[in-house]
RNA sequence: GCGCCAGUAGCUCAGCUGGAUAGAGCACCGGAUUUCUAAUCCGGUGGUCGGGGGUUCAAGUCCUCCCUGGCGCGCCA
């Protein structure tokens, strides 16, 4: 804890004679910054010492006032004290920190030893990537980045959908309609399936067909095996330029398939611990007793494992392989009922670490449908914001300094929109896609955030004089300036709470404060032409801002650039 | 029908474990650039926090009922 917030704890709790920990739970922070850094509510004191809370405020305040060293005044402001920090004292804490200009200021090492799993992303092979299935990636691989941020030792896992039966379907369509060369072609690897569907809805026995392909997969028939191996080849490779282009990286890219020979294993377990039952020739785990109406299905009537089945062999083998501490599964909410079912299913197996794992579920994104009225790929979106960002440039050439790689700054800013509109709503929500929001420049967007940057990076580059970690920060006199360190100092704070409720939202809120901070004060606190020492004070204090800000871009999946 | 989730300004969203006059962005109106990026800033218009009841000194936040919307509900993933 900042040693501000512990002197606010220890006066306070002098005087009222409750405990530090207490005070913490209760010490607020003002909503204004003019009113104050710390807030203290009188009101459930009023209840013991039968006193109205402003009046205890009152009497409080004078109390403290003698006893103040870090902070500097203290404030009855109606029911609640509000006390204010040294200013001086503070920005000297934050801004003279050692690593203050350091690359990862602000990062921690309290994960450090803990281990976090992620499982995201997860496409399924054969199908294109499209919008929808964005978000998982976008949240995931941020996700990543704030545990590691945190010092936990991250292990990102693309537990790809190659195995199950679409691929019945696509080999299916294949035998029937397709020729050797599709086979290395997503495009017409996807039309066979779409017209797959199409000639199941004449000829249901088409099912039967696919299934029994998907079988001779599963028993290891050379053909489907082989069929299925190009596939899956030609779908990575597809991923792989596209992940490339979003920054995301894997540790492992152990997909379904992966757990084909794991997964006996984990019928026998749960049959012997007696909690399967067959049902209509199905294996099954009743979960009605536990709450769950619906049973969880291990094996289908024809012997063939299900999703499930993959799932809980795959927890198996992370635990057992990685050791993780937690085990987060970023997929959307419509899988609810599907990880309820597997932690309950691994609860009764025994298994210790269930309690570990988390469905990091996200809102339905809908209405995705391109100009054509087909869904949206991926490419199309990343191209259109790219083509926007670089119209928009050429729109402002004359107000923007000169590039080095146009093309790189239109695809960079393209990608922050489009990163920046999904990670600043909460997870939990729907949401409409809509181009304009998708990809938008103005007001509370990613771009917002690259342009604080980067106009600190033209202050610090134009201002003549050079960056000094020693600078006399006693001379930040103005509250903007105040209101920029004590957003600084709150950065770590906004990791952890992204990080405990695994929301990158809170992370991307928190920067947004900062780069409007930045941009209000802008004008205010000059540093070319000013007095060399208020010069330098300003200077340090917008380079740490630049720091941080770039940290937590990075993070968010933004890069931050030093001229747009 | 049952279950889970959501409902805050015209639109998109914030609102920490209940606490100060409910805040941003977009849109609209009016201003700001001889001076470090106007992808910016400053000001204005705009709110029965879905509705009723309850708990509390205090409810957008907690409980309950209802309304609306989304998703899910055994051999898909």
């Amino acid at each position: 804890m900042n040693p501000f917030r512990q002197e606010a704890l220890n006066v306070l709790s002098r005087h009222t004679g409750l405990d530090p920990e207490k005070i913490d739970a209760v010490l607020e922070r003002p909503p204004k910054s003019e009113l104050g850094d710390f807030a203290f509510p009188c009101f459930q004191l009023a209840k013991e010492l039968k006193k109205a809370p402003p009046q205890i405020a009152e009497e409080l305040a004078e109390k403290v006032a003698g006893e103040l060293e870090l902070l500097t005044e203290a404030r009855a402001l109606g029911p609640y004290l509000n006390l204010f920090v040294n200013r001086e004292e503070f920005a000297r804490s934050v801004l003279h920190a050692p690593n203050a200009l350091a690359d990862g200021f602000g990062n921690s090492s309290e994960g450090e030893g803990k281990v976090i799993a992620i499982d995201f992303s997860s496409p399924n092979i054969a199908k294109p990537f499209h919008v929808g299935h964005l978000r998982s990636t976008i949240i995931g691989s941020t996700l990543y980045r704030i545990f590691a941020s945190l010092g936990y030792e991250c292990v990102g896992i693309n537990h790809l959908g190659d195995w199950g039966t679409q691929f019945g379907k696509m080999v299916c369509g294949l035998k029937h309609w397709g020729e050797e060369k599709d086979l290395e072609d997503l495009d017409a690897l996807n039309a066979l399936y779409v017209r797959y569907h199409e000639e199941e809805e004449k000829n249901p026995e088409l099912a039967d067909e696919a299934r029994d392909w998907f079988r001779r997969q599963e028993e290891g028939d050379p053909e489907a095996i082989d069929l299925w191996k190009k596939i899956r080849e030609t779908s990575l490779d597809y991923f792989k330029v596209i992940y490339e282009r979003l920054s995301v990286r894997f540790d492992h890219y152990t997909g379904e398939s992966f757990f084909n020979d794991k997964m006996d294993a984990v019928v026998d377990r749960a049959e012997e611990l007696g909690l399967t039952s067959v049902s209509d020739g199905a294996v099954v785990i009743d979960l009605e007793p536990h709450g769950i109406d619906t049973p969880a299905l291990l094996r289908k009537a024809d012997g063939a494992t299900l999703y499930m089945t993959r799932d809980l062999a795959a927890a198996g083998y992370r635990q057992k392989t990685y050791k993780f501490d937690q085990l987060l599964y970023v997929v959307g909410t419509a899988q609810s009922l599907h990880f309820r079912q597997l932690f309950k299913v691994l609860e009764l197996m025994e298994e210790s670490w269930a309690e570990d794992c988390s469905h990091v579920n996200f809102g339905l994104v809908q209405g995705m449908s391109s100009r054509k009225g087909n869904v949206i790929y991926l490419e199309e979106l990343l191209d259109e914001a790219r083509n926007r960002a670089r119209d928009y440039m050429s729109a402002n050439v004359d107000k923007r300094p000169e590039l080095e790689d146009e093309e790189a700054v239109a695809e960079a800013v393209g990608i922050a929109a489009i990163f920046f509109s999904d990670l600043s709503k909460q997870r939990i929500k729907d949401y409409n896609f809509s181009w304009e929001r998708a990809i938008s420049f103005e007001g509370d967007t990613g771009p917002y955030l690259m342009n604080a940057h980067a106009r600190i990076a033209g202050i610090i580059r134009k201002c003549g004089i050079e960056v000094d970690p020693e600078a006399d920060v006693s001379l930040l006199q103005e509250p903007s300036a105040h209101n920029l360190v004590s957003l600084v100092s709150r950065y770590t704070e906004a990791l952890r709470e992204a990080a405990r409720t695994y929301e990158p939202s809170i992370l991307a809120a928190y920067l947004l404060d900062l780069a409007r901070a930045l941009h209000s004060s802008y004008k205010e606190l000059r540093v070319k032409g000013e007095e060399e020492k208020l010069a330098s004070a300003r200077l340090l204090l917008f380079a740490v801002v630049k720091n941080i800000l770039a940290g937590g871009m990075k993070i968010l999946g933004i890069r931050p650039l030093e001229k747009m």
